[in-house]
DNA sequence: CTTAATTAAGATAAGTTTATCCTAATTAAA
DNA sequence: TTTAATTAGGATAAACTTATCTTAATTAAG
């Protein structure tokens, strides 16, 4: 479903908002650690995030990523995997045509619309508070 | 959300149950020119499915794909989706985790779930038959 | 100011998916 | 039985995604 670039967007991006609401940055080693992704490849869409200003980072010693405490219960998941992805995911025919609209439509288009947009509505709805409280209570995981 | 092998195994799908209720084979040539998709990386899929007994292939002159007409109906996308990409699409942690299970969820877990479980359904609930009728009266397109 | 720590970024490599090409195997028709 | 048409399948190539490595740029601390 999603591509492993935006895996591993999402992944630090909770791991990150959850040191952060303790006043933690971290950094790339530490993150990829945690969640079990490789370092070099995470730290490049890290980037990618900083770019998109989803998050911070801060150069030099005693540098790492972090994010705004205030700003993490408005950072939905879409952001992330827009940054990342693209909108394709949401828009794009399911079976590959390149022109697939109302007006011309594949023969999976209303059901596959359907689905689409409970993805879209879920990826909107969804805080990036929400998902590091439930790492932080021990509800949920990051890794293996 | 599909992988290009697998469009290439629903677009043709729908072609050939369409022409095989009229009573006629098609061949790999007439099939990615009428789907517009390459057509040697089509025939590889069509070979899958053919193992796979969801179409049948004659070999030799006159020879083509077909669809036995009494199974059209009872084909579903599901069949196709599963020949081709395998049940990954069902299964498989939303965000990577190798272990994503109830007991060791993912933050992602159980709305991600729901809507596997939608695309699921709708996969398991849409049959070739009803996807040939569209086309057929030019409500919906393979090409373009 | 110098140093050490750290992110940024470009170059490269490895792996996977997508696509093409060529030959073998099969078969209906003449 | 020969021929022409056609699918099957292996080898190869191109494109894209994933991953690594090396160097540059930045910055806090001493």
């Amino acid at each position: 479903m999603f591509s492993k670039a935006c895996e591993y967007g999402i992944r630090p991006s909770i791991f990150i908002a959850k040191n952060s609401r303790e006043g933690r940055r971290v950094s790339p080693k530490e993150i990829s650690a945690e969640i079990n992704s490789p370092q070099a490849f995470t730290a490049k869409i890290l980037q990618a995030l900083v770019r998109n200003q989803i998050i911070n980072s801060v150069k030099g010693a005693y540098g790492g990523f972090e994010i705004n405490k205030d700003e993490i219960a408005s950072i939905k998941l879409s952001q992330i995997v827009e940054a990342i992805d693209g909108k394709k995911i949401y828009s794009g025919c399911g079976l590959g045509l390149e022109k697939c609209n109302e007006n011309h439509p594949c023969p999976l288009h209303d059901k596959f619309k359907l689905i689409r947009n409970e993805l879209k509505t879920m990826l909107e709805n969804t805080n990036l508070e929400e998902l590091a409280l439930d790492i932080k209570t021990g509800m949920t995981f990051l890794k293996t």
